[in-house]
Parts: structure tokens; C-alpha cells; sequence
DNA sequence: TACATTTGCATAACTAGTTATATAATTAAT
DNA sequence: ATTAATTATATAACTAGTTATGCAAATGTA
């Protein structure tokens, strides 16, 4: 199909699906070929049965990849066809084992030569090609189990969109979208104090004047993240890591990530051998984020907020 | 998965299909990701109307390897969705053009860093894997047009089979079959005539006794084809091939290229250049095996039956 | 030019799977 | 010993495709 060169790899499910359509056409003509009064779908319900004996239809549906529900119609049918049959009820009433009757089993052993000479076609068409198609499907079936398709898809996306994330200095029309960001978690999980309004409200007094800093994230050159460096009056810390914000709509693109990797340099610059942080255990992501990046649980530091529950510090080096 | 391991290639339909939908599955995920309101299934048809402008629902069904109804469905979905619309009538109003709306073009934009996100993922998987699932698919999309499973399958049939044959002399025991197997056509296409009667009742007097030969090919120790070698009195020719029959039932087996095979070793072994047949026209899957066998066409040797017209001969070498 | 054939599309009915849900039997927990 | 939770199955409704078929328009042909 010229039609997957042009598209790539995007629609390797539509591709997928062209070929299972192709192979499973020709399996219904193949039990036609061998005489065999057989439909295709019963092959891995009928081929369990086959091997194992005696087995319920929840185990078959797990061993074969199937739903319950699936397995449950083909079995049906396959009763209908008289291949199997009920036997002899278990202990447990809601379970319905199966078996092959007579007729099945002589349909296993007729159909036995039919799959090898399938083995064998498929063995060729393998050995004629330079890749070989079910090997990659038993390689992307571990794949894709170890991390799922979306999952990928998601890293990828997130990847490009942290390359658009630029980190810059504050500059006095910042203000407003520093001020925005942290007023609306603020307000969303606790309550704003007073020393909140100070440092959102004038953040060149009360914080750039003192020594500290403040880093801004631009994602299409709009604001859509902050974070302040505040000078400490500590033996200990340097700064404060403190004022971080991220615009929920611009979730999942590593910005917090990326914001406290530029405030950590940035204290490394100023000569800070520890930051400082306090924060509340509610803030889960948040939390995760800290520890992330190198932050670990500190205890005793006085502090004016009292959404304060933990306290952590990062040493640089 | 554990079973496919166990039950061999010939599952190999199942094992697409299973992966199909683990893809698909994904696929739909991926576009809630990206917030677009879209279906997956839509994206063969979007695609194409994006690349192309303008076309017909039969030639878009074609580009993507999908039937024409399905193509239908979808159209439709997608109008009442908002994304195309059928464009100014052309002259033929048999035809249904459409293109894109405004709000598809917009969608089109915005699922380009999509595809791309996605074609990085699965670009990924490729670098980790061995077998190369993508490059797998194409090759088998290729090697199956060239030669579809089914023919395959059935090639390795007839070579298995054809193993199962023996080709043995003619004795006491296999007359009755001798006799059977050639009343059988001799009277479904022509009528039975003197000399058949003369050669098939007493084959020890009217053929072996005067130099002939017959060979009888057994399949699971039953005879299932015959055929003569009758000696002549021709200048030119030392033996007839004739009487050759095979059952019915055991068509697709090779068994009429394996006698013909022998018998025309045979015939070299009694020192013959070159062996004659009589037949006719009608029987054609026979004539086809002569030729394959390397007879051609020769004229003018009178004959006792009726139904010949066609004569062959091959030289021996 | 009239009639047969072909083409493009829509619709209906089918297929092989799915998820959601109901029911009965069993097991676990109080 | 009840009651709650879990398990095994069946059934219903849905999905994404397929074939079969009918109709109207266009094309080919005697």
C-alpha cells in the first residue's frame, strides 16, 4: 500500500489492520481447502480445549487473550456444531467445563497435517523476508506491555513541548501573572495571609530589592509559570525556594520540573550551598515534584505560614 | 503472550488481531490526550482528504484499502461531526466529492504535532526491537500479493501429500481398481468402447503379456491412479500412454504428474525414444499435465477410439 | 438512438470482536 | 449465621469493519 509510505507510522493500526483482514480471510479458505467444517475464530478456543482437557471458560478466555463474553458465544456455537460439549459438572455450579466430544477430537487430529502445512507456508514467507513479522509482533507485544503505546506517545509530547519552555528573569510586567498564578492555588487549597499579599503585591520590594530572585516560564512567550529565590536571614539557608506556580492549563509539560532545575542554578550562582523549602503534605504533585528534584525533609525552622507542614532543603554541589 | 509460543504460526491471524487492538485501543487514547474530538477509525479518510483537496468516496476508499461502504459510514460521520462537506457538484452527479470544512482544516493543523509525537513513539519501539514491525508488514503486504497465504498453504499441501504416494507395478490385486478408476471418466465424458472393454478386463493378456507395463500409484496403501504403457506396432513409436485415470477424490495430490513421471521413465528403461498418447480436447486439465509432462502435439496416426482428437508425443532424453 | 453495461454511492444485513451488566454460586468477614 | 464481596457465566448493546444489493447516472455499442 502506497498509501502507509505517504501517512508514516501514525497509522500502523489501520496497517495492522489491512494485514490481520488478509491473513484471516485466507484461514477461513484454508479449512476449506482441508474439507474441514471448521470457522476460523474457533481455532484458539478449540486448540486450548485440545491441549488441556477439561478447562472453564474464564480460564480459556485468559490463556487465549480473549474477553469472557467472546469465548462464552464461540463456545456456544461450537456446542451447536457438536465439537464440544458440557462435562460432567465440577463441585462448583457456576462453573461450565468443557471438553471436545468424539466429532472433536477426530476434527483435531484431521486438522493437525492443516496446521502444519500453515507452519510450514509461513515458515517460507518468513525465511523469503528480511523481517521477520512474528517475531516483531512477539518483540512489540513485550515492548508495549513493559510501556504502552499511549504512554510513549505522552513522553514524546511532553518532550517537544518542555523544548518551547523558555525560562527568563522577571521583569515588572511579569507582575500581574505572578501575582494570578500563586493567588489562584493559594486561594483554590488554602487561604491567602498577609505575607502572601506582601510578596505578590510588590515582588520588587519584597523580594528582588532583598537579594533574591524570580524566574518566569514562558510557553508561547505567555507567562505560564513562576518561582521565586527569597533571601533568607539564616546561618543555614541562603534562600528560599518559594512562590512556585504553574498554569493548570499548561499541566504535563515539565514546567515545575524545569522552574526549580533554573532556581537551583541560579542559587548555585549566587554562591547558596543549601535552599529551603516549606510546603503541605496536600499538595501531593507538588511534594513529588520537590523530591524529584533533589529536596529532602528538613524539621524545626520557624515559619510565618501556617499552611506549613513540611519543611524541606536541597544541598547543591 | 504465552500461547501463541505453543500453538505455532498458525495462529498467526490471531496474534495480529490481538495487536490490532492493543494499537487501536491506544489510538483512541492518544487523541483524548491531545484534546481533539476525533475518532481513530476517521484518520485513513482525513488524511486523505487533507493531502488531496478534493475526491470521490470510491477513490479514497481505494487509496486506503478499505471498502466502499465503510468509506461511506464514515463520510457520513464526519459531516454530521463538521469536518467535511460535499464540495460544488462536479458535472458527473454520480459522484459525491467533499473536502474539508474550516473546523477540519483547523483539526488537520492541530493533529500534525500529533502524528509527529506519535511516528517519534513508535519510531522508538523500532530502535529498542530486533524485528522491525513496520518494515515486517510492508514486506508481507508485498510478498502476500505476490503469492497469497491460501496458494501457499495449498502448495505445501500437494508437497506433503504427493510424498505420501507410491508408485508401484501393476499386480493381480489392483485389476479391479484398474478397471474402476477408468470406467469412471471413460463413461462420464465419452461412452466405453470395444477396445476399453478388451484392455480393462484382461490387462495381463491384452497389455503386459504383449510388452506392456502398468503402474498403479497407492496413496495410504490404496490405489488412487493408474496408468499403461501399451506397447505399439508403429515404426516410430515403441509405446502408448494410456489408461491413465486418477480418483477423484485424491485430486490435488500430484498423483497424475508422479505416474506420468514413471511411466515415462519407464518407458526409457525398455529403451523407448518417444511415447504416444491419444486424447481430447475436452478433458483439459489432463491435456495441461501432458504438456507439463512435455508432450506435444503430433497428427495423423490412425486410432481405434472414437474420442481421440488429440494426439501427443514426447521424446525421450 | 435505444438498450445494455458499467460506475458511484447508499443502505441493509452480517461478522467478530468489544464493554456493560445481571444473575447465581461461592468465599470472606463480621 | 448472616451479610458483603467476589467469581463464573450469560446476555444485551455497541463497534468497526465486511458483503450483498438496489438505484440512478454515465458510458459503450449495435
Amino acid at each position: 500500500m502506497e498509501f502507509f509510505d505517504k501517512v508514516g507510522k501514525s497509522a500502523l493500526g489501520s496497517r495492522l489492520r489491512l494485514m490481520t483482514a488478509v491473513v484471516t480471510d485466507d484461514a477461513a479458505k484454508i479449512y476449506e481447502l482441508y474439507g474441514v467444517d471448521f470457522v476460523p475464530k474457533w481455532f484458539p478456543v478449540f486448540y486450548t480445549l485440545a491441549e488441556e482437557r477439561e478447562i472453564t471458560i474464564t480460564e480459556i478466555a485468559n490463556e487465549i487473550g480473549h474477553s469472557q463474553p467472546s469465548v462464552s458465544k464461540i463456545i456456544q456455537e461450537m456446542i451447536t456444531a457438536g465439537l464440544i460439549q458440557e462435562s460432567a459438572k465440577t463441585d462448583d455450579k457456576r462453573k461450565n467445563n468443557v471438553v471436545l466430544t468424539e466429532k472433536g477430537t477426530l476434527i483435531s487430529k484431521k486438522i493437525k497435517q492443516q496446521l502444519e502445512d500453515i507452519d510450514l507456508a509461513i515458515e517460507e514467507i518468513i525465511t523469503e523476508s528480511k523481517h521477520n513479522l512474528w517475531a516483531a509482533l512477539e518483540e512489540w507485544e513485550f515492548l508495549l506491555e513493559q510501556k504502552s503505546l499511549i504512554k510513549r506517545v505522552s513522553e514524546q509530547k511532553k518532550k517537544r513541548e518542555s523544548k518551547d519552555v523558555e525560562i527568563v528573569e522577571y521583569k515588572a510586567e511579569y507582575q500581574q501573572a505572578f501575582r494570578e498564578l500563586n493567588v489562584e492555588w493559594i486561594s483554590k487549597y488554602f487561604e491567602m495571609e498577609e505575607a502572601d499579599y506582601k510578596a505578590l503585591d510588590n515582588p520588587e520590594d519584597y523580594i528582588l530589592k532583598k537579594g533574591g530572585k524570580i524566574l518566569v516560564a514562558l510557553y508561547q512567550n505567555e507567562p505560564v509559570g513562576v518561582c521565586a529565590l527569597i533571601k533568607m536571614n539564616n546561618s543555614e539557608y541562603d534562600f528560599e525556594m518559594a512562590k512556585m506556580a504553574v498554569s493548570p492549563k499548561s499541566q504535563g509539560k515539565s514546567i515545575g520540573w524545569l522552574l526549580g532545575k533554573a532556581i537551583a542554578e541560579k542559587a548555585r550562582e549566587l554562591g547558596a550551598k543549601k535552599i529551603y523549602l516549606e510546603s503541605n503534605t496536600i499538595l501531593k504533585p507538588a511534594i513529588n515534584l520537590y523530591y524529584k528534584l533533589g529536596f529532602e525533609k528538613v524539621f524545626g525552622l520557624e515559619t510565618p505560614y501556617k499552611r506549613c507542614n513540611i519543611q524541606m532543603e536541597l544541598v547543591l554541589r
